[in-house]
RNA sequence: GGCCCUGUAGCGCAGUUGGUUAGCGCGCCGCCCUGUCACGGCGGAGGUCGCCGGUUCAAGUCCGGUCAGGGUCGCCA
């Protein structure tokens, strides 16, 4: 394996030989000195070679003179040189005065895409346009927001799950499912780890996680949809209520967050103008109801006939929200059991109403959760209710016959979460390889 | 899927009430330039104006359809 010293780490190191690869960012070739901005993952540096000049003082084509006249932008290269700190140099005041230079593979020399390109354009470039620094950091962020997940999962003993994107029937609605041969019958797609998900509570696990693929045959034209999508997942038995289930989410926020701020809190900053705010505990907690009126005293009615709120309203309720406690998420609980699925605990008291909620962060809905209903009994008459053949729902049913605790989990889209942390104006921005109605390349 | 907007060179854009050879910036190519750092100077190449059809003496420009993109709504994570 080449042995080289990532960009980041030459500022630190004393004048003497390196050796850096990356890719070539700017070649500034003039007559008697030649200028390379190397670019590798971590960072970008100048390369600088002096021309050699014989007796007559005329120049002489020699290597890596000669080489270096040839670069494309984008070319990958190994070179090998001294190291020299020199405050003449804007970028980070070093410079690499150039032994060598070898070309790995040389880059076609127009590129297809430019720093202003249209996102279209840059998703149909992918590959270019996550070399740089700002796409780069996206996943970095990913990356740690995950781990931070990830290790408070695994030291509050909660299983990992891989359940299968394979399935003999919805696990939600019908209409949103991609459909695939398989062998002499139909599958489909999961929309959802759900069902499988509350599998693992019959089977006694307890408390499990899941970072998957979902898939909405959806065709859905908004800057916050996809066809196919990172899931993040969790389902805890015993709980009391859904109010469980949304300390365990903020729990999970607060540490993904804690650990992009403290690692990249400053890239953050400088890269996408954009503050990341560890959040206070507990989040805001508003029944539906009570935020329909909240937004209706600030003007804005919401024009719909059923019980949801609608994505102006979900804006308006953030605004409100962080105008009153200064907080960029909010729990809106206890929407009508009209518009929420069967599997969802209805109250006590109240039939009318989940015990359910959404979490909005910055005015968009990042992730729906709930109490199930475990009562297999009621679980039937829900699903009658909402139109669901209960011979529809195959093997799910059974989890309910042979004993099972009370639970509640969630789901939350991890790209809208990211997209959303870094301002941005797409999801298609914060994804590697988005899917969309119309997109399936690259 | 509904409504609104957009499609002109590799990229970002301009193009007048329809009129003769479709422009600009960046990038690319060539030559020049002792330290550049958004390097600079001079020259050059590059376009069936998304696609199909219609109106007209004449269409990048007007009309219809279609495809693609953006916004928004529905749906949701």
């Amino acid at each position: 394996m080449t042995s080289r010293i990532l960009i980041k780490n030459l500022s630190a190191l004393d004048d003497g030989p390196v050796t850096v690869s990356g890719w070539v960012d700017t070649v500034r070739d003039q007559k008697k000195v030649q200028f390379v901005v190397l670019r590798d993952e971590s960072g970008a540096v100048q390369l600088v070679n002096p021309r050699t000049t014989d007796a007559d003082g005329v120049v002489v084509a020699d290597e890596p003179a000669s080489t270096i006249s040839t670069l494309s932008q984008g070319s990958f290269v190994t070179v090998t040189g001294e190291l020299k700190h020199d405050e003449r140099v804007k970028l980070g005041g070093i410079e690499v005065k150039l032994d060598s230079l070898t070309v790995q593979s040389h880059a076609i020399a127009e590129t297809p895409i430019a720093a202003d390109s249209s996102l279209d354009k840059r998703l149909d470039w992918r590959f270019l346009d996550l070399r740089n620094p700002k796409q780069n950091l996206i996943f970095r962020i990913q990356t740690t927001f995950l781990h931070a997940l990830r290790t408070y999962w695994v030291e509050n003993d909660f299983i990992e799950i891989h359940t299968p994107k394979l399935m003999a029937s919805a696990s939600e609605s019908r209409a949103e499912l991609f459909e695939v041969e398989y062998f002499e019958t139909k599958a489909y797609l999961a929309q959802s780890p759900q069902f499988f998900k509350q599998m693992a509570q019959a089977a006694g696990f307890g408390k499990v996680f899941e970072v998957g693929p979902a898939f909405r045959a959806d065709p859905s034209f908004t800057s916050r949809h996809s066809t196919e999508f990172t899931s993040v997942d969790s389902e805890i038995s015993w709980i009391e209520s859904h109010e469980d289930v949304m300390k365990l989410h903020e729990a999970l926020i607060v540490a993904g967050f804690t650990a992009v701020k403290e690692k990249h809190g400053d890239e953050v900053k400088a890269l996408f103008d954009a503050l990341v705010t560890v959040p206070a505990t507990p989040f805001p907690r508003i029944p539906l109801a009570e935020a329909k009126e909240i937004v209706k005293e600030r003007g804005y009615e919401v024009p719909r006939d059923d019980d949801d709120m609608d994505p102006e309203g979900e804006r308006q309720i953030s605004a409100y929200v962080a105008e009153k406690f200064g907080h960029e998420f909010v729990f809106l609980t206890d929407y009508a059991s009209s518009i929420r699925p069967f599997y969802h605990m209805r109250h006590d008291a109240d039939a009318g109403l989940t015990k359910s909620y959404d979490l909005i962060f910055n005015g968009t809905e990042i992730s729906t959760g709930a109490q199930r209903e475990h009562r297999i009994d009621i679980l039937v008459e829900q699903a009658k209710e909402k139109g669901v053949d209960p011979e529809e729902l195959g093997t799910y049913l059974d989890y309910f016959r042979y004993g099972v605790p009370s639970h509640g989990g969630f789901g939350m889209g991890l790209a809208r979460v990211l997209m959303l942390l870094l301002h941005q104006a797409s999801i298609r921005e914060v994804t590697y390889l988005f899917r969309g109605p119309t997109r399936l390349e690259p």
